[in-house]
DNA sequence: AATGAGGCCAACCGCCTCGTC
DNA sequence: CGACGAGGCGGTTGGCCTCAT
């Protein structure tokens, strides 16, 4: 409170990103890594803030991003998850890490919205946990937490269950992020991908919406929804154990509790 | 063809958390 | 232990695009 933005610098830029600009952020990251942003404008000379560049890294440039239409698996675990986690985006966005949190915070606000308006009937969104602003008092809390665990275990069983009638949900990994030694290689791909796009496309827009479309109809395969959750070693905790882990809901009760909040 | 409305999404803003001193 | 700073996160906005009129 009271501390200056980090961005109201003079001559900081700001809008769109430039091909000149990402080329510049990848190299950097490809030498040095992600992190330490404060010292990215310093030493690329880029003109933008650190906030800014961490931003373009993680929400554009980083490799791995999936981008266009989301599936209908992710559509699913979206829901569910904003259903148990409450828009706690980047949470959300740890289970799909193809996704960054702002695709399906976008994703959430302009198309799963509306359509869980238009098909639950009497039930609206608005009573998921969603917002600061919209978050029940501190009692609610609690009881919405619970109830929200138990419908999100149920919905998420059931829609997993359908999608993949062979797995047992309880056997499925946590979604892998991809393995780092891939990373700048990946960006690589990522920059090249970019540049085909602005040298190729009309250039009426920056590019972010030139690459983004061409994405979507990258011819290169992607792996499905269910592969993705199928393949690569077994992660830490599978999304299912992590739901039914009844000492976690145990946890974010204590942790409630912790704060000096009344249960009910 | 012009234009207004609504959709979409990249980027920004400001608050919060956590680590360091 | 408090102050400070960097990074992270969620909400919001601005501008481009598409579609209907």
């Amino acid at each position: 409170m009271g501390r200056p933005p980090c961005c109201d610098k003079l001559g900081v830029k700001k809008g769109p990103w430039t091909p000149e600009e990402d080329i510049t952020l990848v190299s950097y990251i490809q030498e040095h890594g992600p992190g330490n942003w404060r010292a990215v404008p310093t030493i690329t000379g880029l003109m933008r803030c650190s906030k800014s560049c961490r931003l373009r890294w993680t929400n554009y440039l980083r490799p791995g991003i999936k981008r266009g239409d989301f599936t209908d698996q992710e559509e699913k675990l979206i829901i569910h998850l904003q259903a148990l986690l409450g828009n706690r985006w980047a949470a959300i966005a740890s289970y799909l890490p193809e996704r960054t949190d702002n695709d399906i915070k976008n994703y959430w606000n302009t198309h799963l919205k509306k359509k869980l308006k238009r098909t639950q009937t009497g039930v609206t969104i608005d009573d998921t946990p969603t917002s600061r602003s919209q978050q029940p008092s501190k009692g609610q809390w609690e009881r919405r937490l619970q109830t929200d665990i138990n419908t999100a275990k149920r919905a998420l069983y059931e829609a997993i269950a359908i999608d993949i009638p062979n797995s047992p949900p309880s056997i499925l990994p946590y979604p892998q992020l991809p393995p780092p030694s891939t990373t700048y290689a990946s960006s690589t791909e990522n920059i090249a991908r970019l540049l085909e796009g602005w040298m190729g496309g009309s250039g009426k827009q920056d590019g972010a919406s030139t690459s983004s479309s061409e994405a979507r109809t990258e011819p290169e395969p992607e792996p499905s929804e269910t592969s993705m959750l199928q393949e690569g070693p077994a992660g830490p905790l599978s999304l299912l154990e992590w739901l039914f882990d009844e000492s976690e809901c145990e946890g974010l009760l204590d942790m409630k509790l912790d704060t000096g909040d009344e249960l009910f």
